[in-house]
RNA sequence: GCCAAGGUGGCAGAGUCCGGCCGAACGCAGCGGCCUGCAGAGCCGCCCACCGCCGGUUCAAAUCCGGCCCUUGGCUCCA
């Protein structure tokens, strides 16, 4: 079977196939960054980033871009806060670096690159002027806007008619524009001082005049671009005209992807993206995440928190292009089924280490299940990438490695070793890493535990009960969990290392 | 109002495209047993689903068709 995925453009579910049977042009709608990234733009991320990793898994090469909005009226309405700069550019500088060491922390491969509009301005410029040469755009007091009425197929994505849409833009716009719908492609002047207020946090003491943005000389005039033509720029100027995978999150389909299709097909006559994918969005309570509602959990906080591979199984307990609850209850979840992974990992490498290995028995059913599970793997990632599928497949050698090592002195040496490495392998397609980095300390502390742990064997048979369960309670508290087995006592260290 | 997605066990969440393997996966919670000084983990087994409602097609429907009810998202910045 190969890979299908659920296309917006047509609604369907389709064979994925692209340009080149070798190469896939992945352009993910990135940040704007004006705000530090909350749960919601890793949960997208982290799709993105298993999409990533199973075209990859499937042989091809990726070419990932995705870009940072750097130029915008809420980066502006940040000028002056905290220590954040003081200026467009500087505040957006110090949130692209929080927002890359967000990725880092959760096992992101990185993109090829990262364009930013404020450096493809040129670029969209050269854009904006082949639209009005086509007579796709006109100029206004010194803004352009594109003329939807001109582009037949405007509406095609998110399937809505011309006259039924609403205005777009701000107040202001309405009168510059031809038709309600007309979008701007590039703005005159600077900021608008009313947009920069409305989006300046509360209490926070700024500095007493509006803070300016950007602008930058255009055939219009100093302006600024407009929101949507910096990823059609940016996307033809790493990838190409037609890309194969366009990914976004749900509430970008309009007007923003919508735009995006209208002024790219408009310039270049070609079709924009074969394949949009659209990731759906956080649920809680009785409404969504979202930066505007304030109401979200930021990436640094819940990696604190849980650690990147619980939070990678939270992530991808559900599918990408399906709506997910976020609550206590589904985080505390998640973080059994990653604990259920790892201590089957763990205790099948142990064993594999053991000397038992050397007594080495076959079990053909730990055989079969782990062969069994890693093509229910491959069938449920190919299955429009099924990450929920795909991490009961994991779960399922996890039950059977258990239950070989389950009363059993004598190890499927082969049988534990496939399991090990099926965990590896296809745990990396969904990000999960079983393997920490053991640092300096992480082994000291191992060596400490174990220092505690034969203390209270001791006294275990010494039968001091008691003192025995004291120990184990105060390593408890310390986030070890103790585990008595046949061979003694096992320990893990809290998670998230 | 218009557009889109969705309604599956106590929770969460697959399956719906291509009707039968779904008497409904995986996990959590719950129950019983094994193991154990105890606990945890683990193993084995069980409980809980008339698959939103009504009608239709079919030998056969959670899955297809029609109608209705409800929820969520988009239509303004948002992953």
């Amino acid at each position: 079977m190969t890979l299908h995925v659920t296309n917006t453009l047509t609604g369907d579910r389709e064979p994925f196939e692209p340009q080149d049977p070798e190469n896939v042009l992945l352009y993910y709608c990135g940040l704007t960054v004006s705000d530090p990234p909350h749960l919601g733009h890793a949960r997208s991320w982290v799709h993105v980033d298993v999409m990533h990793r199973w075209l990859e898994f499937l042989g091809y090469d990726v070419r990932h871009v995705e870009n940072f909005t750097d130029v915008n009226e809420k980066i502006v309405a940040r000028v002056g806060e905290d220590d954040l700069g003081e200026d467009e550019a500087s505040v957006a500088e110090s949130y692209i670096e929080h927002t890359l060491a967000d990725m880092r922390s959760l096992n992101l491969l990185r993109a090829e690159v990262y364009p930013r509009v404020s450096e493809h301005v040129p670029e969209i410029v050269d854009l904006v002027e082949t639209l009005i040469e086509k007579g796709y755009a006109y100029e206004s007091n010194g803004s352009v806007y594109f003329d939807v009425t001109s582009f037949d197929e405007y509406g095609k994505l998110s399937n809505q008619k011309l006259d039924e849409i609403e205005s777009q833009g701000d107040p202001d716009e309405r009168t510059e524009k031809r038709h309600p719908a007309d979008f701007a492609l590039w703005k005159a002047g600077s900021v608008d001082e009313n947009a920069v207020h409305e989006h300046r946090h509360e209490g926070v003491d700024h500095c007493d005049h509006t803070p300016e943005g950007q602008t930058w000389e255009s055939p219009w005039g100093e302006g600024r671009p407009g929101w949507h033509i910096e990823c059609s720029a940016m996307s033809m100027t790493h990838l190409d005209e037609t890309l194969d995978l366009h990914v976004g999150g749900r509430d970008l389909v309009f007007p923003h992807h919508e735009n995006e299709i209208a002024q790219s097909e408009a310039a270049t006559d070609q079709q924009f993206a074969n394949y949009w994918l659209h990731c759906e969005l956080f649920q809680m309570d009785d409404e969504k995440m979202s930066s505007s509602l304030g109401n979200f959990v930021t990436v640094d906080e819940a990696v604190d928190r849980w650690g990147t591979n619980v939070l990678r199984t939270f992530l991808t307990a559900g599918s990408y292009n399906s709506k997910q609850l976020y609550s206590d209850e589904t985080i505390a979840e998640a973080e059994e089924r990653w604990d259920r992974l790892e201590r089957a990992y763990d205790a099948a490498v142990e064993a594999v280490d053991s000397t038992a290995a050397r007594t080495k028995v076959d079990d053909e059913s730990l055989r079969t299940a782990v062969d069994d599970a890693r093509d229910s793997f491959v069938e449920a990632m190919n299955d429009d990438f099924n990450t929920r599928e795909a991490q009961s497949a994991l779960l399922s050698v996890a039950t059977a490695v258990n239950s070989h090592l389950e009363d059993r002195s004598e190890f499927d040496y082969r049988g534990l070793r496939r399991a090990v490495d099926t965990l590896e392998e296809l745990g990396a397609v969904l990000g999960l890493s079983f393997v920490g980095e053991t640092t300096g300390t992480a082994d000291l502390a191992g060596d400490v535990v174990d220092l505690v742990l034969d203390v209270r064997e001791q006294e275990r048979a010494d039968g001091n009960y008691d003192r025995a369960d004291e120990l184990r309670d105060e390593l408890e508290a310390l986030g070890i969990e103790v585990q008595d087995t046949d061979d003694g006592a096992s320990y893990r260290l809290p998670s998230g290392e």
